[in-house]
DNA sequence: GAGGGAATAT
DNA sequence: CATATTCCCT
């Protein structure tokens, strides 16, 4: 951290030759290497920082060149970011559906899948013919689902905000639940830190319904996590419930204790934008099979998020990928075959609502189900992807996005 | 404690 | 069956 950049040390060397920005950017583009890019384009950001900094002191005499500067490195920092988030040469993985797995029990390293150079080989296309059509699993933009929260209470307000960033704005309902997380009536309290209700970030906002489950210590040393949760009676198992009777207190202990023993976390499942964050991460840290949950959690910045939940997300994301070797060719730009936006979303709590039946009232776009979208976006092309988030559906699954790169795909 | 893998629950 | 959570081991 310490080291001037060339161009603000008062010495001049010859290295440092003030250009245009354009002069630069064009010198820039010639650079073949992503990582070389970023870093000089992170340097010369750097620079302008720095000069930045210096002329604050004058800004009110030099206004202008206070906005150009700002102006440069706004625009020079998207670049950066562009090429870090799309270009950094790309950790090939390719999603590999399960279900095939028999086939291709293994020995399918060389898999050609990909990009684009390899057609005249790809010996097992066919184990790869994905399901063009995607279900995707969204339902829901936002960052957790959990099954258990019930949609038909939250009254939406569906104001008209929509900003860009906000996760929300898509969400089918409780989009806007932040003050007011509208719980069942009997389970009423106990938030625990794992729970909260909502958590910003970074303009995302993380919903997590009021209870996971009841999970405490037990007497006996075991238990890992000594969450000491609020007992409300409404366990997803509500065994609870049923004999809340004038028993002696030691019952009620031991029925806590079994609760807490059986009890599990209520599943949460990845919202698009989650998950999109986590594979934005694992690129970042040079693919699945390297990055390390912490990292992966770090980087999403999601408040909230446990490590055993990216730990295990990762578990399954590695089983549906395999690395595919360097390419030979690796023109910096082809894009990876990534799972280009699916999450977790819960599996029932949308359609049954008895009631409500508007369940979902609050989804700006309507109900729209399982979108009948089922055109693969056909990655060679370009790093156009990742678009197809808005899909959704009511399921959810890896294979879904697995592409075929082929155009013949059976 | 973190990571990986596997068992188990949903 | 697929996914999510928890357990076990290192």
């Amino acid at each position: 951290m310490g080291s001037v950049p060339p161009e603000l040390s008062l010495d001049f060397r010859p290295t440092f030759v003030p250009k245009t920005i354009s002069n630069f950017l064009k010198e820039v583009s010639m650079v073949g290497n992503v990582s070389d890019k970023v870093s000089k384009v992170d340097a010369f950001v750097k620079g302008l920082e720095e000069e930045m900094r210096k002329i604050d002191a004058f800004k009110r005499e030099l206004p202008l060149c206070m906005l150009l500067l700002n102006d440069a490195i706004v625009a020079l920092k998207e670049e950066s970011m562009q090429c870090v988030t799309r270009n950094v040469e790309p950790v090939l993985e390719e999603f590999i559906p399960l279900k095939n797995n028999k086939k291709e029990t293994k020995h399918s390293e060389e898999d050609g899948a990909s990009i684009t150079t390899k057609k005249d080989k790809d010996p097992n296309n066919n184990n790869y013919n994905i399901n063009k059509d995607k279900k995707n699993w969204m339902s829901s933009v936002q960052l957790w689902n959990t099954d258990d929260d019930d949609y038909r209470s939250t009254d939406h307000k569906l104001d008209t905000k929509r900003n860009d960033e906000d996760p929300f704005q898509g969400c089918k309902n409780r989009g806007s639940a932040r003050a007011f997380m509208p719980f069942k009536p009997n389970l009423g309290l106990a938030v625990r830190k794992e729970e909260k209700e909502e958590i910003p970030v970074h303009g995302l906002t993380l919903l997590t319904p009021g209870i996971k489950n009841l999970k405490e210590e037990s007497g006996s040393t075991g238990s890992r996590t000594s969450c000491s949760r609020a007992v409300s009676s409404s366990a997803p198992n509500a065994q609870s419930n049923f004999r809340s009777g004038p028993q002696p207190l030691a019952h009620h202990l031991q029925q806590q204790q079994q609760q807490q023993q059986t009890a599990r976390k209520q599943r949460r499942c990845w919202s698009p934008e989650l998950h999109r964050r986590f594979v934005n991460a694992l690129q970042q840290l040079g693919g699945s099979q390297v990055a390390t949950p912490k990292q992966i959690r770090e980087l999403m910045q999601v408040d909230g998020l446990t490590n055993d939940e990216v730990k295990s997300h990762l578990q399954k994301y590695r089983l549906h990928t395999r690395r595919l070797p360097p390419s030979t060719t690796t023109p910096a730009n082809q894009s990876v075959v990534v799972l280009g936006s699916g999450l977790w979303i819960s599996q029932d709590q949308y359609g049954e609502s008895s009631k409500g039946s508007s369940s979902q009232s609050g989804s700006p776009q309507g109900p729209l189900q399982l979108a009948a979208n089922t055109g693969g976006t056909s990655t060679t092309g370009g790093d156009s992807m990742e678009d197809d988030e808005d899909a959704k559906s009511e399921s959810y699954s890896w294979k879904s996005h697995i592409h075929k790169p082929g155009k013949d795909d059976v």
